[in-house]
DNA sequence: GTCCTGTTTCAAAGCGCTTTGGGTATGATA
DNA sequence: TATCATACCCAAAGCGCTTTGAAACAGGAC
């Protein structure tokens, strides 16, 4: 059924009948109801591609999920992120349009995308340090909102991103505070934006209060379980082992965890660990206590924020860029316990 | 850009340059290459709209991800399957249009895609035992593939799908070959058919054995670590605890593994555990011994065949369904050990 | 020179929608 | 009665592409 077959049904022009159905004023509320109901009827919906043909908005937002080009691990906070925009987009009469790449393609599919027309903006994922897509979508005029940010200044663009310096430099002075002096840090790949804040933040707390930077204690790399697993493993093989570890994910505080209990050592008594946790639904913390002491911050809050920012901007393109910090909590749980002397063998 | 002011600049109708870059044979190879290089140059690359409305077809495929209603969890083997889907669509020119939706909407937004023609082909997720979904869209005539089965016989449709109660069953055979008699199954929802198969495969072994099915040892719900860590728990202080466990999902197993050395035990040496492994990347087993025992079987490779299949579905769509059981291989780990007598306390 | 065949190119229709720029009642106003 | 808003509705253009049916041209056969 299209709009021709429902005028002619209807015995009204197709002008008559799409302009009741998008509720435009000038048209009968008596016409306007007996359209909408043969529409309903006949399970009318206007053709997505006809629309947009007409209208020049093609009503779809492009996700690139970069996919790591050695391991090709595609890290799950996505799938969490993803599912925050999809909500928003769903209200609002969005289609999402998913691809994955790897880093090298990016920019093509960039450029794909706007001269397909394909969709009326982007959400970028995983902003580098200094991240060209930045300069290549405001070059092709491409409407974005950048889930984190990238620290070449004097650009301005629109940005949802958490505290991340912030969160890491609260969870290393907890750790201090705690008595812990020998901290170490396992990162991500530190290009990646998020993580470099995130040392920031942990080497200005150690700064702080004199403790000197010992880069045997920090690590960085994809995040995954076996990383957290094997980084655990060797730093606690040092000669002056760590006792607290901060960890930039969940799942490698998990891989860390499971170093940690091979090596007989308790969790919280022995070693204490802070990991950042961004609420994946899988690992719920539904419990009194979660597991794991965390920098916790809803990724699929901030698929929601981003997915609402970028219709807005697509909605009112003229304003100045947004942006939105997203604060992440200290949450205590069970993996983090004062200082103790060193373990006896 | 677009065809008709690239047409002018080459001084060729639209006709021809349409023509040009589709490969079509009736264009001379020297005003091929002119207009090629031309397009190359002004970056020119058909609107998708309106090639989609010229030629009926959407060159998308929709997945509806399906989010748990209850606690909106997102099972994170979507987010892999996709990433091998997507490789797929990527290289045949499709779009993946991606939207999350509770169970009571899937039907719906499956009538939309089809009635306002976004997409030309679905992908089913996680099918239901007897899944209303299936009959849907064969009435609404909109070719599809399920990742998974529904066990309705006389239905003819094409899926994809790993052997699930030969894995389960194998799994248990092998843990009773170790000599464990008391077997816990850590299941996830069995209205699922990948759930149900599992158990069935898991109970036919136990028969096999002549061992009673003892219904306090099995445990089904949403897949996330704090159930694994929860059920493994409460099977653990039963006084009849169980020796072993078969689990359905990696996550849950390592919510499992948390309880087990939470309460003094050691995996593989007190208790032994399979897993079913869908090799998330995060989770890669890029070790030696793999830490789990597992029915190992790759869900990013069934996302890249079921694209496959449904891609070639769309091209011939009067062949008759197709299928494809993928196998899952028992990759031995340390999860894994002989039966020991009860543990003395 | 004419006719035919095959090659190369084109004009125009059509995909299903929105939107512009009228048209035609209807009723109020002078 | 003529005039003018006002409310309601319509025909047709246009979005950017593919594709049909036909035209133009070249070359070979007669």
């Amino acid at each position: 059924m299209n709009l021709k077959e429902l005028a002619e049904t209807l015995g009204l022009s197709q002008t008559t009948v799409s302009r009741a159905l998008s509720g435009y004023p000038e048209v009968k509320e008596a016409t306007r109801n007996r359209v909408r109901i043969a529409a309903e009827q006949s399970n009318y919906r206007p053709n997505t591609r006809a629309k947009s043909l007409a209208t020049g908005r093609a009503m779809a937002i492009g996700h690139v999920i970069p996919v790591d080009s050695k391991n090709e691990v595609v890290n799950p906070i996505f799938a969490e992120f993803i599912a925050g925009a999809s909500e928003t987009y769903t209200r609002h009469g969005y289609e999402l349009i998913l691809s994955i790449a790897h880093d090298e393609d990016q920019a093509r599919i960039y450029n794909e995308l706007k001269s397909k027309r394909s969709v009326d903006g982007i959400i970028v994922h995983a902003p580098r340090i200094a991240d060209p897509r930045i300069k290549l979508l405001q070059n092709i005029g491409l409407p974005f909102v950048v889930h984190g940010r990238v620290s070449d200044e004097g650009k301005e663009y629109s940005w949802v991103d958490v505290n991340n310096k912030r969160a890491f430099s609260r969870a290393t002075n907890f750790l201090i505070d705690l008595g812990h002096r020998r901290i170490a840090l396992i990162n991500g790949i530190e290009t990646m934006h998020f993580a470099s804040q995130r040392r920031q933040g942990y080497l200005n707390a150690l700064t702080e209060h004199n403790i000197p930077h010992d880069t045997t204690l920090m690590y960085a790399a994809e995040l995954t379980e076996v990383y957290g697993y094997q980084s655990a493993k060797a730093l606690l093989s040092l000669a002056e082992a760590p006792s607290a570890f901060v960890v930039s994910s969940y799942i490698v505080a998990i891989g860390a965890r499971r170093a940690i209990e091979e090596m007989d050592l308790k969790l919280g008594r022995d070693v204490s660990l802070i990991t950042h946790d961004d609420e994946l639904s899988y690992f719920s913390s539904a419990e009194d206590i979660p597991q794991f002491t965390a920098t916790r911050s809803s990724v699929r809050q901030a698929g929601r924020r981003a997915a609402e920012m970028l219709l807005d901007i697509i909605k009112h393109p003229t304003h100045a860029p947004r942006s939105e910090l997203l604060k992440a909590e200290l949450m205590v749980g069970l993996s983090t316990g004062p200082h103790r002397s060193p373990r006896l063998t």
